[in-house]
RNA sequence: GUGAUUGUAGCUCAGUUGGUUAGAGCAUCGGAUUGUGGUUCCGAGGGUCGUGGGUUCGAGUCCCAUCAUUCACCCCA
């Protein structure tokens, strides 16, 4: 009894179609990495466990996938009662979660053959054991672009061109909302509640989904006290531009030192960012939060305007990430652009290119072996023009020869029997006019338009 | 981890208040057509109705369990 094929649940199969479109989309964003000077690196799928765990929260860990240890680790196993205990005896190794983790383990790795300050791109899928749902996989791809060892803020006023210059290709309309972490700490300070800024920024975070009340309901059960909460509200019900939240915030914050750093951050981030000409929508958004917990400066984060769907690309400063593998002061920040949403939103959208769907340019009938030999020094040619062909590798009916032409989409076929063998020539059908003519065997080229 | 949703052919789905041998479209393959496809016509293959139990003379249909799916929450790209 054969069983039915399946992959795991979050995970997808590609099609040539579907490769060709996602192949488009990495292009570009190759591209623009390469033209702000970043440069490639790669690292394994798998990562040590104690590389990954504890730098993605309570949540990430939970949402990582571990890897059992090869041969028979239940009889090393000595602890059978408790989960975190007995996870660490039997799985040594995990799936890396996301770029950002894995690339801080490789500047300190081989921290002796960098250069710093230090531009890495790096686009490989990631793996999370999440429950999967509209445009949320188990697998998928991330573009990264990280600078290390620059504390400037002109490298972030960098990477929001970059976003702007990717989705401007890409043609899809965007919002980039920004904020700063520290002045989230200095919100959390300013309330009175500084040991509560995760459960304050993730409350916040869902403002505009949950609304106000919801909001205050949740950080008075997170165990904010209601003082604290009233003392919030101006912040949450604050209104106006970028400018007028920043001067607002400015007063507010005065006594908390972390809170006017974030400030004075974002100020000079926002000056650099008026020195380029941005099509994408820049907002500073205090209710961005991000819950990635080693994050201190600027945070990122890009929706698309016209498709409703997560964020597409996501990121931020985070100033000790390599502290804990034994290289600190050493101060990065980083994008990411989630390829497969970019991907789901492109398609929504219909925003593909007919041209991303490069295929077949003509195919050369087969009639048989003698005809075959006519054919394979043509088609040897036309390669070397750097033209796609091919020959129908069976001499089958004309009918199945044409169909497999038209299901590829192939534009051309070329036909070359007894008739043209003898003239030294070849028919060349136009498959979308069906109009044929007959040239000579050295003159394909010339006619493919 | 929480709450819902849906499981019938390779895909998308019909299937009446429970009633003979479970259907359609698309796709595939063959033929009409031995040098002409995308339009047409004819034909063929393909399903233990997710799985296991129960109710019933009788279950694709009702009940329970289980697995899978999709969506939302949590969290995130």
């Amino acid at each position: 009894m054969a069983q039915k094929p399946s992959i795991p649940k979050g995970t997808r199969d590609f099609g040539p179609e579907e490769m060709n479109r996602r192949n488009y989309i990495f292009d570009q964003i190759r591209d623009v990495f390469r033209l702000f000077a970043f440069r490639p690196i790669e690292t394994p799928a798998l990562e040590n466990l104690s590389t990954l765990l504890g730098k993605y929260g309570e949540e990430g860990d939970r949402l990582l996938f571990k890897i059992l240890n090869s041969g028979d680790f239940l009889e090393k196993t000595t602890e059978h009662s408790d989960y975190k205990k007995m996870t660490t005896q039997i799985s040594e190794k995990g799936l890396r979660y996301d770029l950002t983790v894995p690339f801080a383990r490789y500047v300190v790795q081989h921290q002796n053959e960098i250069t710093f300050p230090f531009k890495r791109y790096q686009m490989q899928p990631v793996w999370r054991a999440d429950r999967p749902q509209k445009g949320r996989y188990r697998e998928f791809y991330q573009c990264d672009a990280d600078v290390i060892g620059s504390k400037s803020l002109l490298n972030e006023a960098e990477l929001v061109k970059m976003i702007d210059e990717v989705f401007q290709r890409l043609n899809i309309r965007v919002i980039v909302k920004i904020n700063n972490r520290k002045i989230l700490a200095g919100i959390a300070e300013y309330i009175g509640a500084p040991d509560k800024i995760i459960d304050i920024t993730v409350a916040i975070d869902k403002l505009d989904k949950i609304g106000l009340e919801k909001v205050n309901a949740e950080l008075f059960e997170k165990g904010i006290e209601a003082a604290s909460i009233e003392r919030l509200q101006p912040v949450l019900q604050m209104q106006g531009s970028s400018e007028e939240k920043m001067n607002f915030l400015k007063n507010l914050l005065a006594s908390s030192e972390t809170g006017l750093k974030g400030i004075e951050e974002i100020q000079t981030l926002w000056n650099y960012i008026a020195s380029y000409t941005l099509k994408a929508e820049v907002e500073l958004d205090l209710t961005l939060a991000r819950g990635l917990n080693y994050y201190t400066g600027a945070i990122f984060e890009v929706k698309a305007l016209d498709a409703q769907i997560g964020s597409i690309s996501g990121g931020g400063r985070y100033d000790d990430l390599t502290g804990i593998f034994g290289l600190p002061n050493m101060s990065g920040v980083g994008i990411s652009f989630g390829a497969d949403r970019i991907y789901d939103v492109m398609e929504e959208l219909k925003l593909f290119p007919e041209a991303s769907l490069a295929a077949t340019r003509v195919l050369f009938v087969n009639f048989g072996d003698k005809e075959t030999a006519y054919c394979l020094p043509i088609i040897e040619n036309l390669r070397k023009q750097n033209m796609a062909v091919e020959m129908y590798p069976d001499s089958a009916k004309l009918q199945k020869q044409f169909s497999y032409a038209n299901a590829r989409q192939i534009p051309f076929v070329a036909i070359a029997g007894e008739r043209e063998m003898n003239e030294g020539k070849i028919v060349l059908k136009n498959m979308q006019s069906g109009e044929e003519k007959l040239i000579a065997k050295d003159q394909i080229q010339e006619n493919l338009h």
